[in-house]
DNA sequence: CTCCTTACTTTGATTAGTCAAAATAAACGT
DNA sequence: ACGTTTATTTTGACTAATCAAAGTAAGGAG
């Protein structure tokens, strides 16, 4: 059984190499982690050793099939967990990400799939963000965002990205959680600023660095 | 915060002495913690550093206000988990006690409290084990067992004290769960076997120690 | 009272994970 | 091509938790 420092490992490099297929860079790693570049070295290597991640020195490191395999499981408990937090115990999404950072080391697989059953299997988190299938097939769609799509036209909100309570807070406080309907009204690259506006809301302002954590849709 | 280690070496120090104020001797707690004898007098002397216990050397060890109140909140973690897991998510009760060994560690107060009201404040949990409260009590009510109730009174089951698999297995299997109304037949002493019989039942036989692990309460 | 058994403690070593700081390599600008 | 910056790796040390095995104390049995 890996253990939940080797989950951890496993898991960050998942969502930062997302879906595409790159190197992730140890440095990238260090930061995700909270950790010193030195003991991410030290550990890729030994995960290179069991066979969970294949290492370039100096430039980065990869998953191999089994490391993928273990990373989408843990990526799978932690957002099936945050579903239960909130669709079941109704907590704040803002808070879930904590508990769930802890949780998903701890659930066997065959809690996660009774969970699964009670929660009649999502297909995304209360983020929006995907949930692995069971046989770890990984939605890896990519969406437009509130900082690069057309101006004015309807659009519909399907994840946010950046997980710290902070933001998912004032998302929330501004109605911009996932589900809900927006355009955006103008976007002004100079002074960074773009302004989004719900059907029947007033206007409202956010950094290109904000817009660009909320993924959008076309309304069809 | 306590690793989860402390943890276990705490809640198995109150599962020990029981409600009791004895001393749990140093053995007892290594065979019930898997570890090798001289690991615990170490770790024991770093629980007294921390004020969590008391330790007289050679004698034995025994919890402090402090070390209880953790204690008892990682038992309501592990019980009021077992309720989830037996109730909500319909698992097997034979199972459902590993699985709480790892999820009393990795859940938050916070979560607890909402489980609790989830499941309805459940004073025992699937196996009737009493569920300390929020506040830190602990039912410590001393019934009888099927190895020392009378003969041919009317007896409720109100609790299994063994929680391996195989034993509640067993239990489950000849209808012995908490609730269930039962009588002893007959008790040998000298060939240590004790016989049950259900209302409209065939007579069971079990060993004095099995019986030993069955309590219960005369119905009046 | 002495010996023996048993429980407990000590000592020295090991593993997983980490940090601080020194060493090295690659990339980059002039 | 040269020196400088930046990322990465190495080295040595530390903490938590553990074990094996040697040492020590206490409580009987005779």
């Amino acid at each position: 059984m890996a253990t939940s420092t080797v989950e951890n490992y496993l898991k960050h490099m998942l969502l930062l190499s997302e879906g595409g297929e790159e190197l992730v860079s140890m440095g990238a790693l260090a930061e995700a982690l909270a950790v010193v570049p030195g003991t991410v070295t030290t550990m890729v290597k030994a995960l290179a050793d069991s066979g969970h991640v294949e290492h370039r020195p100096r430039q980065g490191v990869r998953l191999t099939p089994s490391g993928r395999r273990v990373a989408l499981n843990v990526l799978r408990k932690h957002r099936l967990v945050e579903c239960f937090l909130v669709n079941v115990l109704k907590m704040d999404w803002a808070a879930v990400d904590t508990e769930a950072e802890q949780l998903e080391h701890a659930i066997s697989d065959e809690v996660l799939d009774r969970l699964d059953a009670l929660l009649g299997h999502p297909e995304t988190d209360p983020h929006g963000d995907p949930i692995p299938s069971r046989q770890g097939k990984l939605d890896s769609q990519v969406y437009a965002t509130l900082a690069t799509c057309v101006v004015e036209k309807p659009l519909r909100i399907v994840r946010i990205t950046d997980q710290s309570a902070e933001f998912l807070l004032f998302v929330e406080q501004n109605g911009l959680l996932p589900g809900e309907s927006v355009r955006v009204t103008e976007r002004n690259l100079a002074s960074g600023l773009v302004t989004a506006k719900k059907n029947a809301g007033r206007p409202l302002a956010l950094s290109l660095a904000a817009a660009g954590k909320i993924l959008i849709q076309p309304t069809r």
